[in-house]
DNA sequence: GTGGTCTAGACCACA
DNA sequence: GTGGTCTAGACCACA
């Protein structure tokens, strides 16, 4: 389990470290009862503040995709879904109108918008 | 020329309004030189402060998107290349950030993300 | 980094502070990766609303010149190309506009102006 | 005596017609004692509320550049400059603070800077 | 009437 | 501690 942060980047670093934990148990790199480092050693790994670690954990296990095993850090949760299919959809369309209108007013077109966004999979995506 | 704002959403009020009104540019319902609702109106219309809505205006009008016409309030401006070249990936990659983001922590996985783009742009039609 | 405000200026004070700014990253008293103030201890020192303050560092931000570093205050941006070469120069004539409306009400003729702005260029010195 | 504005400006219309006025002066188009249009015929030219000619004409006649006739129009006023030669030199001193600062870090070098100012004169100059 | 600036002060996200 | 958002409300410039 490797995790990355940018300080630059406008992502929180407690948002960089969520996603990338979400989008290793998405694709397959960490599986159901599998553990996460703990929060000290990854603050230490990444030079960063526990507080922030911790922050990133508990917006995890808050939407049940991490487990606290009281003491002994904390492992992948069995999925279950807080939010019904047609919810989530609802969500997911709401930041596509966002990305689109954003992106479109930025003069860019469809297919560079597409692109872009499968440039993003493959730079990032499951190894 | 109809906003709304919902009040839970993790967007602030201000990107909501200027998303819907670059999301109406985008489908047409507003062209250049159509006027947008007064700062005042609108804030009336929506119960909010009336700030709330002239940052929303001012950060349009700083992308080059409205047009202030002192005294007579706000029209949609001609298209212009405010930004770099550069910039506009940067932009476009923020915003990209946001969904991958969203879409990850809703639990979908890139080919859904992908598929679903592919359907909105199918939706709004070819071109 | 010491930033002075006149009330009796024509100048917004937002403005005035961002145009201070600007100048001692220009002068090399601000270089890249440098701090700036935080808005409430600028805003304290200066005795003004720390909104006031937080509007010019967000306008500076906005045009690529600052950057935020969420939690710990904003630093002098590595120089970036935000704007196309047309906006540029849509500015770079804005600025024009306010030096020649302003030399015309002092009663400058347009070749003092034009003098006084060799000289200027000759104290900073060459290149 | 011909004026033009330009409605989409940043300039408000008041300061244009204002700033051609003094300009006619400074460039002798327009020599002490001449005439300038009436507010009405002005405002009737230019398809403008006669309000905002009268304010070009009130600030021009409180700055001491025309002279009112009561009753019979405005004519231009004999020179007789308010500021003494110090504070406008300041005053100009600090417009060209902003000038200079906004464009270096808009990118400009100085050779860019002076060819733009003085193809501003030649657009606009003595004729 | 229009938008722009500024104050005073609350609350939130983040590190 | 840091900046970002929002409210409530004043005052100004402009047409």
């Amino acid at each position: 389990m490797q995790i990355h942060i940018s300080a630059g980047s406008p992502q929180s670093i407690y948002r960089q470290i969520a996603d990338q934990i979400r989008q290793a148990i998405v694709s397959g790199n960490l599986k159901v009862g599998d553990a996460v480092p703990s929060v000290r050693q990854l603050a230490k790994e990444l030079a960063i503040n526990p507080n922030t670690v911790a922050k990133a954990y508990s917006e995890l296990t808050r939407d049940g995709i991490l487990e606290g095993l009281s003491g002994r850090g904390c492992v992948v949760a069995s999925r279950k879904n807080v939010f019904s299919k047609a919810e989530r959809v609802r969500r997911l369309e709401l930041v596509l109108d966002s990305l689109v209108s954003e992106a479109l007013t930025l003069g860019f077109s469809y297919d560079e918008i597409q692109e872009r966004l499968v440039k993003r999979f493959e730079k990032i995506g499951p190894e």
